[in-house]
DNA sequence: TGTACATCAGTGAACGCGCGTTCACTGATGTAC
DNA sequence: TGTACATCAGTGAACGCGCGTTCACTGATGTAC
């Protein structure tokens, strides 16, 4: 099991940016300190700068992973559940707006982690939040029932993301699952027509 | 023009709500200073704390007087329109979404723009918001059409917040207006029958 | 009406703290001969 | 195989800065007599 040359530098930077990714989507951009990032990956901050040329550039490589993470998550499930039957429509929609994701902000969706914030970012930081929800809605777009308007994906993406949020907002409890469950209900009578 | 006792103060108190009641739309919980709001006031930081006993304490009274006045603003539109037989749903769906409040941020919907970061707050800034977004969906489901479904409300207040943040992370262009559009027309087809 | 005093809104210096960033240094690993 | 040197990932002290909060003070306004 040889090494390439500077593979242990690239698993550290590895490691950087997965901390990182959990961390966006908890805390949220403001939350995340360069100390704390490396703290969690077992480093000291003052290396920090050799792996990064700012901060900044930390968030867009974490916000590019968070969106990797979390598309392949969903990707997953839809191709899991395709093999018994489910529409992969109805896939997205009951995995993104499953109960258990009220909880677990860290490895969800950026976009509904982080949407609020986006225009308020770098133009560094914009530029990837623009390109993270342009494959939001282009993996929407994918999964729409054929019938249905391609001009939809960006609306349905928009009921996703914000149902999560205000269902966060309420919290994890009867109100915040009312929501999710009525924005379930609401998308597949809307987009599964059988 | 005589003064009850405390006017003045009770004066600049509320400018001090008013300025933070923008800055927390514009700049996001974590991009308020208490110093920032002083001085767009026109004041020093130092008399911050005898208005409010914290920083928290400000955000609560901003979010509530965002949430006023972004709810009367549509509600003056709802009227507006009423006077020329446009139906309330109508009115909220093309005001919430209309193109224009792409760059206006800070006076707009406080859900929308802080949405993503309301469970991230201390509880007391939490509960303010869990309330607000619970007035939000209130009245939404106050403008819905007779005959759609009350439990539709909080997936109608989720595309609402949803798709606005989402055309305000694209930008004020050509990709953001069309993600409006589309909700503008999704939410239309949906529950306007007629 | 005029003077003496109390009240009170706002000032500005100071505090402790945590941030992003820099940099001289350490110690382990790899290379040359 | 062994020694001398170069490379390189990570350390930790230090920097300048802005934050929330405190507090002794100022100066204007209102009140008592």
């Amino acid at each position: 099991m040889s090494r390439t040359p500077n593979s242990r530098k690239e698993e550290t930077h590895e490691r950087i940016v997965d901390a990182a990714a959990r961390a966006i989507r908890r805390h949220g951009y403001a939350g995340v300190g360069v100390a704390d990032v490396m703290k969690e990956v077992g480093l000291t901050h003052g290396g920090f700068y050799a792996h990064f040329a700012s901060r900044d550039a930390l968030l867009v490589a974490a916000l590019e992973r968070a969106g990797r993470d979390s598309y392949d998550s969903v990707r997953r499930a839809v191709e899991t559940r395709a093999g018994k039957g489910v529409s992969g429509f109805r896939s997205l929609v009951e995995t993104y707006l499953a109960d258990g994701h009220l909880a677990s902000l860290e490895t969800g969706c950026p976009v509904a982690a982080l949407g609020c914030d986006m225009p308020r970012q770098s133009e560094a930081v914009r530029v990837a939040s623009a390109e993270r929800v342009q494959r939001l809605i282009a993996s929407v777009r994918g999964l729409l029932p054929a019938d249905a308007p391609r001009s939809a994906a960006g609306v349905v993406a928009g009921t996703l993301v914000g149902s999560l949020q205000l269902a966060r907002a309420l919290g994890d409890n009867a109100d915040g699952r009312a929501v999710l469950a009525a924005a379930r209900k609401s998308l597949l009578q809307q987009y599964e027509s059988h």
